[in-house]
DNA sequence: GATGAATGAGAATTCATTCAT
DNA sequence: GATGAATGAATTCTCATTCAT
């Protein structure tokens, strides 16, 4: 491996060379606008002004970089769904866990799961052991969803997370700031989730 | 160029060997799966038990290919905004787009959405000339957006329209057949979509 | 793996442009010059006139071109072991593998055997399955050895078959064609043979 | 250049640390294991722990490790090589020449010359001017030859001499400790050295 | 004595594409 | 309709080496 564990998080303390910072924020940007494929390690070694090596000398390799990138995410997912396992399930649980899930995506900024739905392979497979995101989320989704829930209620689930990850790329085509859009797409998330399941239709629930 | 305009819409008229229509629908798979820088003519070839050359002869590249794909789809797109444009506007046009958008992803099925959502460049690349199904979209968008919405309603028209990609991703965690799903996802869409949008100004934004 | 097995054994049926059956050869050259890793892919084409592509057409790494140059070697060389395992042990049999040894060398040129001796890492690694080389001669030394061999005559066996192999170094300095030299080192090694192990010294062979 | 010339044989020297006598050691086992261009400068720190920068400290250059390595080698064969040419020529100083030999490779231990076999361009060309040793050794063989030696005498004297280094090798498979094996080695080598090479035009060659 | 950061050169390999047959 | 052979350009990555601190 790499020097040492580095959190992307704090932007603002770039102290004078920060190099070791500038490049996943770099290359997020590249892989957000024209793919993790079709993003060099020249090109971003180019964006940065710096060589190639240089770049190989901060990061192992190109998945490297997306391991650093989705890290951190992975971390408050991890949180997220350890906590979530602890609190009583249902309609209030999944509507805190939107909110949490909204945070956390506002903290790191819309262009990280902008890269994770346009690069979904790479994206899961980046964690410290492949598919660890996949079963984190699975995981998620089952502490969310009742055993009992029809299609349309998972679905609902689903929908509802997603939808804030694909606000991402909507904003693509509206003309307003990243928070606005999260908040609105919050609001919106909060319909789609479903209330109360256990009242659906009787014991049955389908 | 290649021999003829091919539509892989019609499985009907496979000639003999139906090589040619073959062709679009492994790549597809692979592209869905890996996503298309990831997916080499190499690879299409040995999945179709042929030579990179022989790929060559029906299709004069990767990008002709994926724009086979597209194509119908397309196709239909222009149709739907081309129609909707004659429409009187409002929240009946919105429910009435929804349902057609409905049925045209029905009729290719999630993979090809699953395809655009994960290959967003080169898909909204693929057109005949390069940016067509983005201007399309953002046409589509246009008439079924009041020019005084807000953020949140036009957050809304694009999630709707989207859930039909999302219910493909999500698909892959829910037990159920496509055509279930999509039937959910449209309701839900239909949800999603904003009611009358000319009394958005009162207390309740619904 | 590319087109099909190949066997560099008949250099005198290289057709007409005999691409395939040069590599190996050329790159043989090359190896026992300079080493295995001190060739490049790009030395090997640029000597054959071709681009490296070419050449990666042909074979799918440069361990595989190995891999071939090693192939028909290990064929003899289980076929001399599996011959050896079925007949009676003793001096008889130890020079009748070393004349059989000699055979093998003097069909496949002592090039192959410079490179073997200063490659011995990429050489013994190159078998099928990794080792395989390596677990033939240990096969090999393993017959002609019995179990009481003092350390000087298990030193001798293997000398006698490395002398070989060591002539091809050896011939660097001297002044002659590599079939005479082959022939001294055999008249050479038949001497370093131990004759009958079991009267070496009363029943206890050390 | 760095600090001062060093030699690797005095151990009782060790000033404080002695760091700048571990790196060859450390080096030699590595060039050893997986040869010269396969061992990297990185790959020499990281069992130093110690950074590349702090080898550059001691070392001017990767060859200048191996130039370390075999100065004192180097050094021993030149002294060899100056005293045979003060004596007579004859069987008796090939065997005395075969004893200081077998001497030289004991005070250094088989590593070196499994080294030297394994990476013979790379150590020929490591003398204080490239071909130096070479030279020398070639010097050492045409004392030991007479002019009108057969091909069969000339090889007799080097793989005599070779057959150190081969013992080397043959270790791996043996079962002794390297002294034995060393000893065995010379017992087998003085066998090989040609007796009185006038009467050669006898019957038996011997 | 030693380190962190960087570099230029070059390695192996892959890819989309072409073309004569 | 199809193939075998080849290519040019690019890609990821490694390496020996340097140098300011």
């Amino acid at each position: 491996g790499t020097r040492e564990e580095v959190t992307v998080n704090a932007p603002e303390d770039s102290s004078r060379t920060g190099t070791r910072e500038r490049i996943p924020a770099v290359a997020l940007k590249l892989f957000a606008e024209k793919g993790y494929d079709a993003t060099s390690m020249r090109e971003i070694a180019e964006q940065l002004n710096m060589t190639k090596a240089a770049l190989y000398y901060h990061f192992d390799s190109k998945e490297d970089i997306v391991r650093v990138l989705v890290a951190g995410l992975l971390e408050q997912i991890v949180e997220l769904v350890d906590w979530a396992r602890t609190q009583q399930r249902g309609p209030d649980l999944r509507m805190e866990v939107l909110s949490r899930w909204h945070d956390i995506m506002q903290a790191r900024g819309l262009a990280l799961f902008r890269f994770a739905v346009a690069n979904n392979r790479v994206f899961k497979e980046a964690g410290p052991d492949k598919l660890s995101m996949t079963r984190h989320l699975a995981d998620l989704y089952d502490i969310l969803t009742p055993t009992d829930a029809t299609v349309e209620d998972r679905l609902r689930i689903r929908l509802a997370l997603m939808s804030m990850n694909m606000a991402g790329i909507a904003a693509n085509t509206i003309d307003a700031s990243d928070d606005e859009i999260l908040s609105a797409a919050r609001k919106i998330a909060s319909e789609l989730m479903p209330g109360d399941l256990d009242h659906h239709s009787g014991v049955d629930g389908r």
